[in-house]
RNA sequence: GUGAGUGUAGCUCAGUUGGUUAGAGCACCAGGUUGUGGCCCUGGGGGUCGGGGGUUCAAGUCCCCUCACUCACCCCA
């Protein structure tokens, strides 16, 4: 043997050990069936891209933080930053795509980021887009499925909170701080809830805005009542805005459309303060947050109506959201939201005797594999201790002992780790034994 | 990219003003138990004290450098 080098792991990447696995693919089966049952179809695309495809797509910070290199023919390339641009590229290179195209994607993004609290470098994401449709009708679909994903996984404290481009790039006009500034007065805005109002005023400030306009600008954020409200007092103020007021009516209509999905209020809320810091928004953004524990956004998105124009000369609106499977895998750990017992995907362990009564072992696991029992056949060296040993740390719930006196009878033994009980059943009954108890167990 | 903190067994940590052979719990392995896991008892394996240099009769402990990790900022899922 050569020189051993100590294991390690690239920062910020992660193994999934079976255990993690099986919690992930739980959040991810219940993810995947309510997009399918919205009526939204698979698509996966390449690790890699062209580094032409990913830049200048999401902006200065996000450019800075996608994983670049050179292959070896000297072509550059870079890994995906997230979905939402390699599905523009897919919807130009294939315009025979009917539209609405309504598209689900779960598979991992790359950022050269610093990992900390629910951030890594290699992450999953899982986005719904509906490419082709301008109708806020296409924006309260993608709002619903976040809120039933949620609902299902049992998640019973969160916000959707929803704002419109169109609406801050009118504030921003009315407010007299310079179209220019655009960016700075979005950024300042969307720090209100970590340093409060006066501190979105400092730093406005001092990002040369006028005190009128700085002035200005915290009028209009200071809106009261229900989101219907809320958008009303905003209207008001930004009457000399033909955008704002165009963001303003385009709200007005989610908002209705949402009322019909019967979304609780609750839920959802108008929220001024949203910014977001993708470059390609045109239209409603909206994410996620929840209260506990304190981790940022779960879910974030938004109405990118110019970005497949880039690929595609042609303009095609579009607007979708990721659901962030990382951070809402955090906040079920951290409130501990899953089910007890998601431990293994294995139902019976079958035990080995000795090598006399093998073959009556491996009969056994194949009768309970061709009637779909997940199961797994001993294949170590150790005695039935070893093997209950085994069930145990693994969380297998149900043990078959094969013995020379079962074979004898034709019989077999089954215990229930959890309680200790152990019943000897005929050969014929044993599937139908073990069915009726695993939904027991489960 | 900026700032702060932490590095001792696989994991969580203790280790006195610097003083002999560096400890505990959990985990792991074996036995108690040749047809039964968890609980219990006994035993065992496992450490370049992150790395390098310095001070000292003596360094896990003090100093310097370095590396790694963690947290926060920025930004984001």
């Amino acid at each position: 043997m050569s020189k051993k080098i100590t294991p390690r792991i690239y920062k910020g990447t992660r193994d999934f050990l079976p255990e993690q696995m099986v919690k992930r693919n739980y959040v991810i089966s219940i993810i995947k069936e309510i997009f399918e049952r919205y009526g939204f179809e698979p698509l996966e695309t390449p690790t890699i891209e062209l580094w032409e495809t990913l830049s200048g797509k999401y902006g200065e910070e996000a450019d800075r933080l996608t994983y670049r290199f050179t292959d070896r023919g000297n072509r550059e390339v870079g890994l995906r930053y997230d979905l939402t641009v390699p599905l523009s590229r897919v919807v130009a290179m294939y315009p025979q795509i009917p539209k609405p195209f309504k598209r689900y994607q779960i598979q991992p993004v790359w950022r050269a980021d610093k990992p900390q609290k629910g951030r890594f470098r290699e992450f999953y994401q899982c986005d719904v887009d509906i490419v082709g449709s301008p109708s806020m009708l296409a924006d309260a679909e993608i709002i619903a499925i976040i809120y039933e994903v949620l609902q299902s996984l049992n998640f019973r404290q969160f916000t959707i909170r929803i704002n419109h481009r169109k609406i801050l790039f009118g504030i921003t006009e009315v407010s007299g701080a310079g179209m220019e500034k655009e960016l700075e007065v979005c950024r300042a805005i969307d720090k209100m809830d970590k340093i409060g109002m006066e501190g979105v005023k400092e730093e406005l400030l001092k990002r040369e805005i006028s005190p009128e306009a700085v002035q200005r600008i915290l009028d209009i954020l200071s809106t009261s009542g229900d989101n219907a409200t809320r958008l009303q007092q905003t209207a008001a103020h930004l009457q000399a805005s033909e955008v704002g007021q165009q963001g303003i009516r385009e709200m007005q209509e989610l908002f209705e459309y949402l009322a019909l999905y019967q979304i609780p209020e609750d839920f959802v809320q108008f929220d001024l303060y949203l910014s977001r810091g993708l470059d390609y928004y045109t239209g409603p953004i909206y994410e996620t947050v929840v209260r506990e524990p304190r981790i940022g956004s779960i879910t974030g998105g938004g109405r990118y109506d110019n970005l497949i124009g880039l690929f595609s000369g042609q303009d095609f609106p579009a607007t979708g959201t990721t659901i962030g499977l990382e951070r809402i895998i955090t906040v079920m750990e951290e409130l501990n939201m899953f089910p007890p017992h998601l431990r293994t995907p294995v139902q019976v362990l079958v035990t080995v005797f000795d090598p006399n009564t093998l073959p009556y072992s491996i009969a056994i696991a194949r009768e309970l594999r061709a009637a779909g029992i997940r199961t797994d056949l001993y294949t170590g060296k150790s005695k039935l201790r070893g093997q209950f040993g085994l069930a145990n740390d693994k969380g297998i719930p149900l043990v078959v002992i094969a013995g020379p006196d079962e074979q004898q009878a034709n019989q077999v033994n089954i215990k229930q780790m959890e309680t200790g009980e152990q019943i000897t059943v005929s050969r014929e009954n044993m599937v139908q034994t073990i069915r009726q108890l695993l939904p027991k167990i489960n």
